[in-house]
RNA sequence: GCCCACUUGGCGGAAUAGGUAGACGCAAGGGACUUAAAAUCCCUUGUCCGUAAGGACGUCCCGGUUCGAGUCCGGGAGUGGGCACCA
């Protein structure tokens, strides 16, 4: 028999179905009957996927095909974060509008997404510096500026002098800028304040009602909050020589059971008291400048000496009156608390650095009742243990202290149970063109002012100037100036734009309605909020997550928005990574150009040494990218979409490699071969419809057992697990004919079915050559039942000692007794317990047999 | 330093409730087809002992609970991530 040799043409494939699906318009639904909301982190519009798009694209959209097929109202929306940075400098560089640039980036983006097969409802496409998107952006701006959520304050800001813009303390790493790696000054400015901190307790005890977050995600924003309890206390200055207007200093402290132990109290150099005795004394002013220097270089902060000054002055204990020295010390952080501390060297072990260092007393109150230790100290104990040496605190444990000094505070009026966090309010102001301009006007009487609701959007100016350097907007010649359109009073416009974490904060909202204004109380938001299933990257998990959270909360907390949460799961992927070499200086070498010879590894063209370095993240400084548009045009949409699900889970870092793209695509053509050669008519399928007999039973045995393997593998995220059980019932069904088996054809659609989120275009192939003449995207998820799974034999395994030692076939569901029974007559298990007496047996149905001996 | 996660063959990884460890794939080796190669197909592949039948060991290490532990508990090591003078 002369078989057609036929070749897998995946590009004419793929885009005939893409064509398909578009045309029936089959990935866009306005039904709200059984809402299923599936987002993935839209990207920024660099112009070019990379792997790790291809990767979190997939997962979302193999989630919304299965939750389509299981029949949800799948919302699959996708949009641009499309200001920012990057435009600004290209602008710079190649003398091209940031707009323009943007939309071809986005342009050469769509088609390249779209090359994907991927079910997104492009009518619902949006884009953040659109005049629709930023006029409800500054809707939004002016409900929470209004309602006092947003303000303007003046604070040294982290500057960033390559970008020439403040940035957010999340977005400084180390001491850099997070995107250009400069080292970030300090720099005094007058910005906009988001009052993030004052939805710190919501936002922190929300997270244990997030059950479908990841846990570390939700642990990164518990630390990042940053919540201690404590208690403030007001402790009185005993001499007042040199100072008039201070005679009280507030200390935070969440050690209050041991104020006992306090030996001085330390206040940041930065503190108002410092900066009035600065004014007095040329000491302690030179402390300061010398602190101010130091204050740039933030690295190896633990490693810094902890230096302090003495005052001169002191403070009174509040129960033993003795005299407290102050000192001005660089380890307190004005930031924090009331940046001033009291100093327990026993028990914290900064205090006790510190109290070494100038001779102060070190007294125990805390002892330990666990382990007996010397009372001269090696550190600070900061554990749990018995007061001593406390007053009435004396055989108290610590929380009972805690408690109860608490209530002499308040009894004696001079402190109160308190709660500080670590979260800062947002800084959303960026000295920058290419962002959404802030509708907020300053009239010349004064005045700072919301722009009026008829004048948004207020868009940015086309014809700007980058060759300055600085803010264009500043700059520009007319944009700023305008007039109250209440009064007509001259007006100037804010010039700084917002934070792009503003415009993705609360993007998930305007797919609800993206080409009309959006009504936040509207029953869309209700019907469809919060977001089902998020998917995106980890390093989002305390900016963008942290952000969008507290954007619902202040709107639902003025009664602007009904939702509380915006995301109700949470699923972040891992990274894709690749090999990375390095050659004997230490350059990094393309991977494509390492060559092995004589089990060395050498550089193709110049024969030199490499070494393997481990395998990371992809990322253009070391040269380990492989571009998805060339393994699309390569290998097609299919093969990378099952590379990116097999083998590793999504969770985890999925490592690139060319053997695995090429096992996929193998698979692939396999399948697909195979379909060929059954390649079926209307009349054949008919004739395969003959009735059941012995020969198909387990081929329905193995088919229910592989749907009920896929479709609990996908509810659990489990994609390698459900590609391998589809992979393996591939292997099982491709030794069997249609002639030989008369439920063949049944099975193969129901796995097509299964196959279809993850290889959309294959399984559409695949559908028509079983001979149906609609959509496989459009056919129901298939159901395994039980009664096809049980079987009538089971193997019994049975152990000597808990050791495997042999496996019956026996009939399923005997008693216990009669398990026991068959056990105790097999001859090879006679054999073993006539040499030893056996002591006891275990017998568990259907499973297990252990006998002891 | 503090907090969290992870650790299973040569590699990526499977393993409802503690009950056949290694599914599925990659790599490797052998064979078939071919003038040859590629492609494809078939077989082998945790380690050790044994010609074999078979046996022993084996899920980072040490200990515990249990008839039975990759799975539960205690201690330790390593890797990765988050926070980091936050009082």
């Amino acid at each position: 028999m002369s078989e057609i040799h036929l070749i897998y043409e995946h590009k004419k494939i793929e885009s005939y179905w893409q064509e398909k699906w578009s045309q029936k318009n089959l990935f866009s639904t306005n039904n709200i009957k059984n809402p299923y909301y599936v987002l993935e982190m839209f990207p920024y519009p660099s112009g070019r996927i990379h792997m790790g798009h291809v990767r979190v694209y997939t997962l979302g959209d193999v989630l919304a095909r299965y939750k389509r097929a299981q029949g949800f109202d799948v919302l699959h929306p996708m949009g641009w974060d499309s200001f920012g940075m990057p435009a600004e400098n290209a602008a710079i560089e190649n003398n091209i509008h940031p707009r323009e640039w943007t939309k071809k980036n986005i342009q050469n983006m769509k088609t390249q997404l779209k090359s994907m097969g991927i079910s997104y409802d492009w009518n619902r496409e949006i884009s953040t510096c659109e005049p629709e998107y930023i006029k409800e952006q500054q809707k939004i701006f002016i409900k929470l500026f209004n309602a006092n959520l947003i303000y303007k304050k003046e604070s040294w800001a982290n500057w960033d002098p390559v970008e020439g813009s403040v940035l957010a303390n999340e977005q400084v790493i180390d001491g850099k800028g997070w995107r250009s790696g400069a080292p970030v000054e300090k720099k005094l400015l007058n910005q906009w304040f988001l009052a993030i901190t004052k939805f710190a307790l919501p936002l922190l005890d929300n997270l244990s009602e997030l059950n479908e977050w990841p846990e570390n995600v939700k642990v990164m924003q518990k630390n990042w909050i940053g919540q201690s309890i404590g208690a403030k206390l007001s402790l009185k200055i005993k001499t007042n020589k040199i100072v008039t207007n201070t005679d009280m200093i507030e200390v935070f402290t969440t050690r209050p059971d041991t104020i006992f132990g306090a030996s001085f109290v330390a206040i940041a150099p930065d503190h108002n008291l410092s900066k009035q005795l600065a004014e007095q004394s040329a000491e302690i002013s030179n402390f300061i400048k010398e602190w101010k220097k130091s204050f740039i270089s933030e690295e190896d902060l633990d490693k810094a000496p902890k230096n302090g000054l003495f005052t001169k002055l002191y403070v009174l204990h509040p129960f033993t009156n003795k005299a407290l020295p102050i000192y001005i010390a660089n380890f307190v952080l004005s930031s924090y608390g009331t940046g001033a501390v009291i100093g327990v060297p026993a028990h914290d072990q900064r205090d006790y650095e510190f109290a070494k260092k100038y001779n102060l007393k070190i007294n125990e109150v805390i002892q330990n009742t666990k382990e007996k230790q010397n009372t001269i100290l090696q550190k600070a104990y900061t554990g749990d243990g018995k007061l001593i040496n406390s007053d009435f605190l004396n055989n108290m444990t610590v929380n009972e202290a805690k408690v109860e000094i608490v209530k002499r505070f308040e009894q004696k009026g001079i402190g109160k149970k308190d709660i500080k966090f670590r979260l800062r309010d947002w800084c959303a102001s960026r000295q920058r063109y290419w962002g959404c301009p802030i509708p907020i006007i300053y009239r010349e009487d004064g005045k700072v002012l919301p722009v009026e609701q008829s004048e948004l959007p207020i868009e940015l100016p086309e014809d700007v100037d980058f060759s300055k350097g600085g803010n264009p907007l500043e700059n520009h010649p007319t944009w700023k100036f305008t007039r109250c359109k209440k009064t007509g009073l001259k007006a100037i416009r804010e010039t700084d734009t917002l934070d792009t974490f503003f415009d993705s904060s609360w993007y998930y909202l305007k797919f609800l309605s993206p080409k009309s204004d959006t009504n936040l109380k509207s029953k869309l938001i209700e019907r469809w909020c919060p977001v089902h299933q998020y998917v995106g990257g980890i390093e989002h998990a305390v900016l963008h997550l942290l952000y969008s959270r507290f954007i619902v909360k202040a709107l639902n907390s003025i009664n602007e928005i009904d939702i509380n949460e915006p995301f109700k799961g949470l699923f972040c992927q891992g990274m894709v990574c690749h090999k990375t070499y390095k050659d004997e200086t230490g350059k990094w070498v393309f991977p494509e150009d390492v060559v092995k010879n004589n089990n060395q590894l050498i550089h193709k063209s110049t024969g030199k040494k490499v070494f393997a370095i481990k395998s990371e993240k992809m990322s253009k400084s070391k040269k380990n990218i492989v571009d998805p548009v060339s393994i699309i045009e390569n290998y097609g949409a299919d093969t990378a979409r099952i590379f990116m699900l097999s083998d590793s889970p999504p969770e985890r870092n999925l490592d690139w490699s060319n053997s695995g793209i090429e096992g996929s695509r193998k698979f692939i053509v396999k399948v697909w071969s195979y379909f060929n050669k059954l390649k079926l008519n209307d009349q054949d399928i008919e004739k395969t419809a003959s009735p059941e007999n012995n020969n198909s039973s387990d081929l329905r045995k193995q088919l229910h057992l592989c749907i009920e393997k896929v479709t609990k593998s996908l509810d659990n995220f489990q994609y390698n697990v459900a590609v391998a059980s589809l992979r393996e019932f591939a292997n099982y069904f491709f030794t069997l004919t249609l002639k030989d088996n008369n439920i063949l054809h049944e099975a193969l659609s129901k796995w097509v079915i299964m196959m279809s989120p993850l290889a959309p275009h294959l399984a559409e192939e695949l559908w028509q050559l079983l001979g149906y003449k609609n959509l496989v995207s459009e056919q129901k998820w298939p159901r395994y039942e039980n009664k096809f799974l049980t079987e009538e034999n089971i193997n019994l395994i049975v152990q000597i000692n808990g050791k495997k030692k042999l496996i019956i076939n026996i009939k399923k569901g005997l008693t216990k007794e009669q398990t026991e029974r068959i056990v105790l007559e097999n001859r090879a298990i006679i054999k073993i317990i006539e040499s030893n007496n056996y002591k006891k047996i275990i017998v568990v149905p259907d499973r297990v047999v252990n006998l002891v001996i």
